[in-house]
RNA sequence: GUCUCAGUAGCUCAGUAGGAUAGAGCAACAGUUUCCUAAACUGUAGGUCGGAGGUUCGAAUCCUCUCUGGGACACCA
């Protein structure tokens, strides 16, 4: 199945049985470019052992390779180059596609074990902003790449419907809400109160404190406190869910910060009877001089609980509920810090399975070259970012393939699919300067041009009206200038095994770019349907290009239109 | 101040557990459509991998120091 493993195999019989056939696995090395080989053995280790050059390593080991499924083996410099078979390895991989179609790929290392996801997240009575998009997005194709993998993804929206914020907006509600202006326009009218609050709070600090008051009489159950803030929230969650909707997002749990209210006694007397809990400043908190940490607050001085206390109790639930084998949280670099003392508090508290839960951090989506805040009104409102790509989208389908017959579906998928793509083809990490401009590029390494390549190649397929044929193991072709596709076909599953391990979903969008291009070059340089005795090659070859391609993009949370 | 992330082509970024001449895409310039969707393809140009030391046969990659920028650092989440 694997080269990388029938070299070392090889090797091994070759090198008497010094190193061992694992390690000699992880020597073996790619080349930088085609055209050097396949498979790549640098010799420079070995020289050091055998006290021999590595160039003379490297022909002698040339020698005495021999195997059907290498196509020849050369020596430049210290290295030992080899070149596949291209027509057995190519014909393989199509038959494996074929046969296997979306499975392709798909992985077992997970083992039916359970991973819940903490993302998105939004905030309640707050607009759904360009800073939700990146967990939302990195966390939705995390569950769609640990499933391929053979775990069970569990996604949770930790809804941001609790907490001190509540107090404040109700304190602004109270001071200059006006209820029909509300129901008009839920969130927008919240989000004003909320920039006012803040602004008002600067030369009035008494604002604060009535703020905090009305926090804690939501937190004993206040019957006008609470209705309030079930309004609040139920407005909230209509529009939310018309946004997911937009990017095909579902969830499995709706469990926020409300949810742990009832929860939260039960930590704070754990810790108590672990007595690691110890007032400081009037406040409750878990020290953690060992761990080389700031301690973590868990009740504050007048008694309310804090974001810790509740994210404590979330993940003992959610040990208890699904007995995760992982649980990630999809959550921004800037909370590192609290991650780390939540893992740290729970270690303290005996849970072993804290070690199984991982912080997945990203970077920031900047405006101007600094953070977004919502309470100084500083937001880009996703939605109308979506709403702005899908009419370009449109235009594009207008001008380009007007006799299209479902514009707008495919308006929809090639627009969100433009923005969804941006923000999972980097490393998660990087900060992200918010530009809509590089955002609804359409051209390059977009989703667009992935969906594209997918369209051209299905297009194809509709022409040649092929029915694909599993039995089929050989076709005529020598595979020569298919070559740089299938080779690329191979990589599918290791691509998809770094992005789960790593919880990096810019793998499978790299490696998805690749194939494209790949692909697209091919596609210029050949004429697919042309009739000759290669041709059901070649289009069995296409076939497996758009069964990886659609995979690729699903597993980013894109969909794969059949003609744009 | 402490911790943390980042610094690679004009711009946005790749570079898979140190390896062969550092790669893409945008933008620029020059081409390709009687031919399977030009949202494509081809070519040209563009680089002291922030800087300085060190480790080694070999460093963009590892270590130390340093500069620049983002972020976090107790009653927000």
């Amino acid at each position: 199945m694997n080269f990388k493993q029938e070299l070392a195999a090889i090797l091994y019989d070759l090198l008497d049985q010094t190193i061992s056939a694992k390690e000699l696995e992880l020597m073996i090395e790619k080349p930088k470019n085609q055209e050097l080989g396949d498979l790549a053995f640098p010799c420079f280790t070995l020289a050091k052992l055998k006290r021999k050059s590595p160039n003379l390593i490297a022909e002698e080991l040339r020698e005495q390779i021999n195997s059907p499924i290498f196509e020849k083996v050369e020596v430049v410099g210290a290295y030992l180059n080899i070149f596949l078979n291209k027509k057995a390895a190519s014909e393989k991989v199509i038959h494996d596609i074929i046969s296997q179609k979306a499975a392709y790929g798909a992985l077992t290392f997970g083992n039916g074990g359970a991973v819940t996801i903490d993302m998105s997240s939004p905030n309640i009575a707050k607009p759904f902003s360009m800073g939700h998009l990146r967990s939302t997005v990195i966390g939705n194709s995390l569950a769609l790449i640990v499933e391929k993998c053979g775990y069970k993804p569990i996604k949770i929206n930790h809804l941001g419907d609790w907490g001190t914020q509540f107090g404040k907006l109700i304190t602004a509600y109270q001071l200059w809400g006006d209820a029909e202006k509300v129901k008009l326009n839920p969130i927008k009218e919240l989000l004003t109160l909320y920039v006012k609050f803040h602004k008002e709070a600067e030369s009035n600090p008494t604002l604060e404190d009535q703020g905090r008051s009305w926090f804690k009489r939501l937190e004993d159950g206040d019957e006008q406190a609470l209705a309030l803030w079930k309004w609040f929230r139920e407005e909230s969650l209509k529009e939310f869910s018309r946004i997911y909707q937009l990017m095909n997002v579902e969830f499995d749990s709706y469990a926020g910060e409300a949810f742990y209210n009832d929860k939260m006694d039960r930590v704070v007397k754990l810790l108590e009877e672990q007595q690691l809990l110890v007032e400081s400043e009037q406040a409750q908190v878990v020290e953690l001089t060992e761990e080389q940490l700031p301690p973590c607050l868990i009740k504050k001085s007048d008694g309310a609980t804090l974001y810790a206390t509740r994210d404590l109790a979330a993940a003992l639930y959610r040990q208890e509920e699904y007995q995760f084998v992982q649980s990630l949280y999809v959550v921004g670099h800037e909370q590192s810090l609290h991650f780390k003392q939540l893992i740290a508090v729970l270690g303290k508290m005996g849970y072993d399975w804290s070690k199984q839960m991982h912080h997945i951090p990203f970077g920031l989506m900047l405006k101007d070259g600094s953070k977004m805040s919502t309470r100084k009104g500083k937001v880009v409102l996703l939605e109308e970012v979506l709403n702005e790509s899908i009419a370009m989208a449109r235009d594009n389908i207008e001008v380009k393939n007007p006799n299209l017959p479902n514009k707008d579906d495919v308006a929809k998928q090639v627009g969100v699919g433009a923005v969804i793509f941006h923000d999972l083809k980097n490393n998660r990490m990087n900060d992200i300067e918010f530009s809509l401009e590089d955002m609804l590029r359409f051209e390059g390494e977009t989703g667009p041009y992935v969906q594209y390549t997918y369209a051209r190649a299905s297009s194809i397929l509709r022409k040649a009206n092929l029915k694909v044929d599993e039995g089929a193991l050989t076709y005529e072709n020598t595979w020569e200038k298919e070559w740089k596709v299938t080779s690329l076909l191979m990589e599918f599953a290791p691509a998809i095994k770094r992005a789960c391990k790593n919880f990096d979903p810019s793998q499978v969008a790299k490696y998805i770019i690749d194939v494209a291009q790949a692909f697209n070059k091919y596609y210029a340089d050949v004429k697919i349907l042309e009739d000759n005795a290669e041709q059901q090659g070649r289009l069995a070859l296409v076939y497996s290009v758009t069964e990886v391609l659609k995979e690729g993009l699903r597993l980013l949370g894109l969909e794969a239109p059949a003609e744009m």
